[in-house]
RNA sequence: GCGCCUCUAGCUCAAUUGGCAGAGCAACGGACUCUUAAUCCGCAGGUUCUGGGUUCGAGUCCCAGGGGGCGCACCA
C-alpha cells in the first residue's frame, strides 16, 4: 500500500465482522426491479388536479416542537392555522373522522379531519398510504391527546403508486433497500437520519477546515493516467481526444501542484475511483478528504487529524466518546502516537527493525505466519507483518507513525531515521482511518522514486504508481515544505454514525446491474406512449431548459 | 474467482418426515365522531427465483443457472 492515501481509508480490512442487519435477502432481479408493493393506480383524484407549486407549508417540525404546542391540552386549540406538506405515513379512518401521519423531512405530525370541517373529507380517507398531501388547519390538541393540525382542507401533491412495504416492519431486503434507497429511506427507520449526519459530517469538515484558512478547490477525475496511488483504475474513452482515459484514484498530486502554485492550504472532499473488489467494507468509488498544509509537517497533520475527527463527534455525537459496533471509542485529542515497530511488538511480542534485513525479516514473517513475496524488499515485509498482525487488532485511535521509505514513494525521508519517511496512518477500531506525511518536495528525490514505481509497473504490477511528468515538473518550480494529510470520508461516516457496513453510509453503492432492465410491473401504469407518438410539442417538453 | 448460507403473496414471515401453499400488514368493498401498528365484517391476492431430475406426490430432495448475504482471495 505504500504511499497510498486511501489505500484502505474509506475502504477496511480485517475489520469487525459487520453486524448482520438485515436477513433473507429475497429478490430475483425481477422483483427488485419492479419495486416494492406495486399497487393498482386510483384514489380518485386525477393528476390534472396536482398543483405545479404548492405555498405557505412550514416545517412539521415547527409545528410538532413549537413550545406552546407542546404545552396545548387535550381537547384545546392553539389559535393558529398553519399549512404543511408531507406524506401519509398512517391513515386512520373512523365513520365521520379521519386521522393521518403527515411526515415531512424534519418530522411528523397528525392530520385529524371530520366531515364537518374539512372539505373533500371523503377524498382525504382514501389516500393511500406514501401520498404526498399538503395541508392547511388550526393546531389542536385532540381529546387522547395528540397534537393535530385540524383540515379544513387540504391538497394531493403527488400519488404513491407503489407502497413502502409493511407499515410496521419496513422493508428488510437488502437488494431492495439498495436498489431502491428511495423506499429505504421512507420505510425503514433511521435511514434518513444516516444520511443526513453523513451530509452533516460533510460541510463540518469544509466548515472547520474553512475557518483555519483552507480554501476548497476540485481537480480533474478524468485523467490520461490515474496516479498518486496504488489502485487499478476504471478506464474511460475521452472521443474529442481520441484518447483512453481513467478514472482519478486519488487527488494528491494535481493539489500538490496548487501548492506549487501558491495555495498555501488547499482540500479537496471528492470521489475517488478503484476498479477493486467490492464487499461490505469495499466500494469503488468512495469519497477523500485531502488536506496540503504549506510550512507543516506531519505532526501538524496529526494535530489536524485529531481536530477534525473528535469535533465532528462532538458536534454530530454530542461527545468525543463513541460506541463503535458496541465498544467505546474515545476521540478526543490528542491521540496516542507509537511507532509501527512498537505496535508490532506490543501485539506478537516480535521485535522488527529495517536495520535487521531482509532475510530475519521474512523469518520473522514466517514465524509469524505472514506471507511474503519474493520480490518483497525488507519495507515491504515490515510492512506486511504490521498489517496482518497488528492494524486489525488496534482499537485506537492511535497515529502509527513512520513507514518504511521503501512503500512510500510520495512522502520525504524521516529527518532522523534512515530508510524511514515521515508518515503516519491514524488508525481507528482496526481500520486505517486517514493517512499522512511530509511531503517530499525535491523534484530529483521525488522522480527517483517514481521511477523505481515504474519500473515495477513495467514489470507488470498494474497497481504501482505511474510517473506522471507534468507532477515532476511542477515540483521542480519549489513546494514548500508542506504537511499532507487524507482522509477516507465513508470511513469516518461509518464510525459517526455506528456502522459496520460502508453501504450503510452510501446512499447509492455499487450493485451488480440487473439483467433485462424493468421486467415489468403488472401494478405498474401502461407505458406511456412512444415519443414519436406524443404530439410534437410533447416530445420536447421533457424538462427545463429542454427545447 | 472459491466456500458456506439464502430466495414462498406488494411487504414481513409461516408451512411437522416429501402429502390440500397459509398468516399479519398493504390493497379493494363495507361499518364506526378521538384514532395511535385503531378495531370489526367481507373480498381478492401465488411461475414457492428459473430450468431440468427423482417420486404416486416436491415449497421441501438432487443437478444446473440467476439474484442476494457472509467469509476467503483481491484491495502491492
Amino acid at each position: 500500500m505504500q504511499d497510498d492515501r486511501h489505500g484502505r481509508a474509506g475502504r477496511d480490512r480485517g475489520a469487525a465482522r459487520p453486524a448482520r442487519r438485515a436477513h433473507g435477502a429475497v429478490a430475483d432481479p425481477a422483483r427488485a426491479a419492479a419495486a416494492v408493493g406495486a399497487q393498482p393506480a386510483g384514489g380518485g383524484v386525477s393528476e390534472s388536479a396536482i398543483p405545479y407549486r404548492f405555498d405557505g407549508a412550514v416545517p412539521i417540525s415547527s409545528v410538532a416542537e413549537d413550545p406552546a404546542a407542546l404545552a396545548l391540552e387535550a381537547g384545546a386549540s392553539l389559535g393558529r392555522v398553519v399549512t404543511v406538506a408531507g406524506r401519509v405515513l398512517r391513515l386512520r379512518t373512523q365513520g365521520k373522522l379521519c386521522f393521518a401521519e403527515l411526515r415531512d423531512w424534519t418530522g411528523a405530525i397528525q392530520l385529524f379531519a371530520d366531515t364537518a370541517t374539512t372539505a373533500d373529507f371523503e377524498g382525504l380517507t382514501h389516500r393511500a398510504l406514501g401520498d404526498w398531501v399538503g395541508a392547511t388547519g388550526e393546531v389542536v390538541r385532540t381529546r387522547r391527546g395528540e397534537l393535530s393540525v385540524r383540515v379544513t382542507h387540504w391538497t394531493l401533491l403527488a400519488r404513491a403508486r407503489r407502497g413502502f412495504g409493511d407499515k410496521w416492519r419496513g422493508v428488510h431486503d437488502v437488494d431492495v433497500r439498495l436498489r431502491q434507497r428511495e423506499v429505504d429511506l421512507w420505510a425503514n427507520e433511521g435511514v434518513r437520519d444516516r444520511f443526513l449526519l453523513r451530509s452533516r459530517a460533510v460541510s463540518g469538515m469544509r466548515r472547520l477546515l474553512d475557518l483555519r484558512g483552507f480554501v476548497e478547490v476540485e481537480t480533474p477525475v478524468l485523467q490520461a493516467q490515474a496516479s498518486g496511488g496504488h489502485a487499478k483504475p476504471f478506464r474511460t474513452h475521452f472521443n474529442a481526444l481520441h484518447a483512453d482515459f481513467t478514472l482519478r484514484i486519488a487527488t494528491e498530486l494535481h493539489l500538490k501542484r496548487l501548492l506549487v502554485g501558491g495555495f498555501e492550504r488547499v482540500y479537496e472532499i471528492g470521489r475517488i475511483f478503484r476498479n477493486e473488489g467490492l464487499s461490505p467494507r469495499h466500494n469503488p468509488e468512495f469519497t477523500t478528504l485531502e488536506v496540503y498544509q504549506a510550512y507543516a509537517d506531519y505532526t501538524d497533520m496529526m494535530e489536524l487529524t485529531e481536530h477534525l475527527v473528535s469535533s465532528l463527534a462532538q458536534e454530530l455525537r454530542g461527545s468525543t466518546t463513541l460506541s463503535y459496533g458496541g465498544r467505546a471509542l474515545e476521540l478526543a485529542a490528542p491521540w496516542r502516537r507509537a511507532t509501527l515497530e512498537e505496535l508490532v511488538a506490543e501485539e506478537t511480542g516480535v521485535e522488527l527493525s529495517l536495520a535487521m534485513g531482509r532475510a530475519e525479516l521474512a523469518r520473522r514473517a514466517a514465524a509469524l505466519d505472514v506471507p511474503v513475496a519474493d520480490g518483497d524488499g525488507p519495507g515491504k515485509v515490515l510492512l506486511e507483518i504490521y498489517e496482518k498482525t497488528t492494524e486489525p487488532q488496534l482499537w485506537g485511535p492511535v497515529h502509527v507513525l513512520d513507514y518504511p521509505k521503501e512503500v512510500s514513494p510520495l512522502a520525504r525521508d524521516h529527518r532522523s531515521r534512515p530508510g524511514y519517511v515521515e508518515r503516519f496512518e491514524s488508525v481507528v477500531a482496526g481500520r486505517e482511518l486517514a493517512n499522512a506525511f511530509s511531503e517530499l518536495a525535491d523534484p530529483d528525490e521525488q522522480r527517483g522514486r517514481l521511477e523505481v514505481q515504474a519500473a515495477a509497473r513495467a514489470a507488470g504490477d498494474e497497481e504501482a504508481m505511474a510517473l506522471d511528468e507534468e507532477f515532476l515538473r511542477a515540483l521542480e518550480h519549489g513546494m514548500p515544505p508542506t504537511g499532507g494529510l487524507g482522509l477516507g470520508v465513508d470511513r469516518l461516516v461509518m464510525l459517526l454514525a455506528d456502522e459496520a457496513n460502508i453501504r450503510e453510509v452510501i446512499l447509492f453503492p455499487a450493485l451488480r446491474p440487473l439483467a433485462g432492465g424493468d421486467p415489468g410491473d403488472p401494478g405498474a401504469e401502461p407505458d406511456e406512449p412512444a415519443a414519436a407518438d406524443l404530439p410534437a410539442g410533447a416530445a420536447q417538453a421533457d424538462g427545463p431548459g429542454g427545447g
